[in-house]
DNA sequence: GCTTGACCTTGCCACTGGGGGAAGGTTCAT
DNA sequence: ATGAACCTTCCCCCAGTGGCAAGGTCAAGC
């Protein structure tokens, strides 16, 4: 992931490197998308072989891992930066992670908040219409109503 | 909106016609997405002054702030196609509106507890991270976590 | 050695729903 | 007649994927 030039395939698997789809195989996150982090430049570029092939190590498949976990909690490619180098900074101070995963709640409750009032209005809504095979519909009346009389 | 060619600017004013500008200001749809609305073949092409500018009517702006309405809860451009229909359509049956809402709640209800759960997961990571200068960290522990030992 | 097929390469296009801006034409008031 | 305000089209950008196409590489069987 960060060398250049690593002979052979063959040889690179001896000496413990992963192609691509095995990378995306052992991390879970797919080949195309260990590519695209590459060219965000999430994570550095790949050793290659003679032949090109992307060759990884146990580590930087296990960085993948991370950062695949942390997509799931919702985090940024952005934020996701910061945390990697936080997680490879020995000397970070703990602080700086919560205050990040903290805002990031924060953002989580905001979104949580404004979907469940669309949620709230829309059940309420639906919950007024008779749902027949009659064309009244209060969901279609306010989606349609004047702000103002005209 | 429909017909083709309506003369000039200041005559299609006097004939009740509004520039997409106003039609902004009046539905509180961006001029940017009105004419994205148009490509995407949500709204019918709007009639043209001789200058080629865009001209809307008041109906016009009554369906984009139905557009803008919808939005607001969370419909995607497609699901808003299908309502427009059925508002326009004096024929519909309540029903397949209602339908429709409740499917796109069940969706808000799977988004809402999707994130619920990233965010309950964040902040009991959090909650055990002491946050202060030392490097130990939870949140990063759990990030980098290895699935099975190596 | 040659073929086959799995895997890899790059690159482009699509989608969600917008935002921003450039270059140039139109309208209208002064 | 000129300048401001408004309009036009076109293109790039964001996040985060998915998919396709044309071509190169590699390993294995015959």
């Amino acid at each position: 992931m960060c060398a250049r030039a690593v002979a052979e395939l063959a040889d690179a698997r001896e000496r413990g490197y992963y192609s691509i789809g095995r990378a995306a195989e052992l991390s879970g996150v797919t080949a195309k998308m260990i590519r695209h982090y590459e060219s965000l430049k999430l994570i550095p570029k790949a050793a290659r072989t003679a032949g090109d092939y992307r060759v990884y190590t146990a580590g930087d498949i296990h960085k993948l891992r991370f950062i695949r976990r942390a997509r799931r909690l919702g985090f940024s490619i952005d934020e996701i930066g910061t945390l990697l180098g936080l997680w490879q900074n020995e000397q970070r101070a703990s602080k700086e992670v919560k205050r990040l995963a903290l805002k990031h709640v924060a953002e989580l409750d905001s979104k949580i908040e404004e979907l469940q009032s669309m949620r709230a209005a829309l059940a309420d809504l639906a919950a007024h219409c008779h749902g027949d095979h009659r064309p009244d519909c209060p969901i279609l009346d306010d989606l349609g109503r004047l702000p103002s009389p005209e």
